[in-house]
DNA sequence: GGATAATCGAGACGGTACGTCAGGTCTTAGA
DNA sequence: TCTAAGACCTGACGTACCGTCTCGATTATCC
């Protein structure tokens, strides 16, 4: 988001410590006051840097959030490789869970999230920088079991997919649930058990069962 | 939302027409520049009211926008009746997508979700006018269900909400891919297959078949 | 300048309170931080009005000056009527240095002065109501004088004008000199003295002398 | 103003391509966009110097477009001796309204003016460096009369310096009258004509006349 | 019918933050 | 050590909306 492709050029080089202090503000204030709250005028008044500096490498403040989430917690979720699909599963859903526990965390999510929804610029971004990036590492698991046999025909490995992360975010976003142990009990069940293909037995002729 | 609870009072009474025209130029206003270009001032103007007529009648702009929505749109979706929990769930199913396939429709709720997460006084509001009551429904179906012993043990009816609206709201916020038919044929297998108690079988018993 | 010509107008009358606190506060600032320092920002946090409500009604700082200057100082110069040229003449000399001996309206007619050569719509105001106004009345004066044959052939009257103003602003915006009674007595001199008719000795004809 | 005294020094000598694409970029862009539109970044960018490379030799803005103005135009007015101070005196108005009568350099001494009124410490420069070198030239003529015994009683050498350089300045600055042939004879005639000492007739002797 | 009260459109008000611009300083790489 | 380049902090710009507050005019109810 923030590279220089090109090392060599004259001129004074960008500051690493202006770029830390700006995302330790954003981290603070949001917290301190809500993402509604937090301003960029904020963020620079906070960080005791100019507000130029933050436009010249950020297009919004929710780049910048973005990239002090990316910065401090560690948003990416490393792929397991238990030897199985169920236990890979489990593994990926404790360490995407423990992500959403951390109220700061995932408030800030929720925030982005919503930003999303309201600067098209920023979705793109969103998706993926963060978005993407995760439903790729259960892509690799979802791949990883299909070749062995392990996955079960329905749901397919996208709407799999759907359903994982549109579990985790309904809650976030809708709910006031956590997410918790026993959600992935239910998740790791219901995406592992084999059923059969879609269309071979009809709903109608499952009505009577 | 607007509700007048003691309606013998002197003064004039509030202007129906003047109600109409403001969430009409809500949901214009919104197609022609956006949630985030939506502003009490520019719904004042094109609807012909004063600002304070508004501010009057409604909290926040997402708050007209929602009333206008419940007016325009129909939001509420009936609870079918159809006999069986496979047939209810896919009528419910099909209803909801329907909604979600206006791109107008769609487009407003995204924006009315990414509002709920920023404004708390909003999110409540959102919640009980909106998603808790189609949770609701789809709690009837379940519910009925229940009582039929049509329901597998996994997920539990909670969870199979949450997998329900977890994936349309995904697939809206975070995704460009459409609801289709297709994934309610994949969603009613998911979540009326019968299966035995988690952890009877684990899935590399069964991996062979 | 900021006139109302159709007094019967709806929605809030315009505050004559806050019209006042920005002149007041137009004046003091001028005062202590001199005209470069003046911003318009400072005028509103000084004067405790919203930056809004001054561009409202002012164009630029330039002009709030003018209004505050037209209000506060009496910038305007009686027109005498002595009974002679003469004495109208230095009456309103008289009047004119008392004016420009006030340090700070002295200073403050220097900055629009300067601000008028650098803004052009300026240029236009400050001219029609100031430099204008003064040089009408200068104006008054000449030609009561032409009717009654007292004024010598040369200079014009238009030039007259123009050498009385062009003294007082060359020291004022040039040289650290006062206007003082000397320079009265002297512009009284030069420009009432009797001398023969026109055309008599063209400057052509005194040009070897 | 940019003058280096000691020439024998280490390092890189300063450039002169530099200092004339300085000046000949703040004479365009002031032509362009006018004297408020002049910056120094838009120099430092119109000549292809570093801001930094102008900061180090002059103070502002005005001093580049002072310097500039120097060089390009020549701003120095010869002091001419005709043998009489009629003559030297029209040599000398014929010479100054040449200066003011192109366009280009009047606005840039306009601005300048302007500028003086506002820059303390521009003040200073602009009058050693522009204005007292013109009114010596003029003080000179002025002394050569004096000691001929041609210079009327009233005014005083100083104030018909005034005089002339008042009535130049206010045409340019206060109104958009050219200054023209005309305003020479008529400066003449009114600066060579005899008349009594100030005193010697009160204007109250002369009122029956 | 006249007082009282709530509504309406209009629009000015004090604010906050926006995103931009330029100022003047500082740091880098290269000549 | 100077140069061009360009990042830095600072501070003001002029704008957009916010939510509140008069205005005068318009309905309505109640006495």
């Amino acid at each position: 988001m923030t590279d220089h492709p090109i090392p060599v050029r004259p001129g004074r080089k960008r500051s690493e410590e202006s770029r830390l202090a700006i995302l330790a503000a954003a981290i603070e204030l949001v917290g301190e006051v809500g993402y509604a709250g937090l301003t960029i005028e904020g963020i620079a008044a906070r960080s005791g840097a100019g507000k130029q500096t933050i436009y010249r490498w950020w297009p919004s403040k929710a780049d910048v959030l973005l990239d002090a989430l990316a910065t401090k917690a560690d948003l990416h979720v490393p792929i397991p490789d238990e030897g199985s699909y169920t236990a890979d599963l489990r593994a990926f859903l404790t360490a995407s869970f423990r992500l959403g526990r951390d109220q700061r965390v995932a408030d800030a999510l929720r925030a982005l999230m919503a930003h999303a929804q309201i600067d098209e610029e920023f979705r793109g971004r969103f998706r993926s920088s963060f978005l993407q990036r995760r439903r790729d590492a259960l892509g690799i698991i979802l791949d990883r079991a299909r070749t062995r046999g392990e996955l079960p025909p329905v749901p397919s490995p996208g709407t799999a997919a759907d359903l994982v992360f549109g579990v985790i975010w309904y809650r976030m976003l809708a709910t006031s649930q956590p997410v918790d142990e026993n959600l992935i009990d239910e998740l790791v069940t219901t995406l592992t058990e084999p059923r059969p293909a879609v269309g071979t037995s009809t709903p109608a002729a499952r009505k009577g069962t």
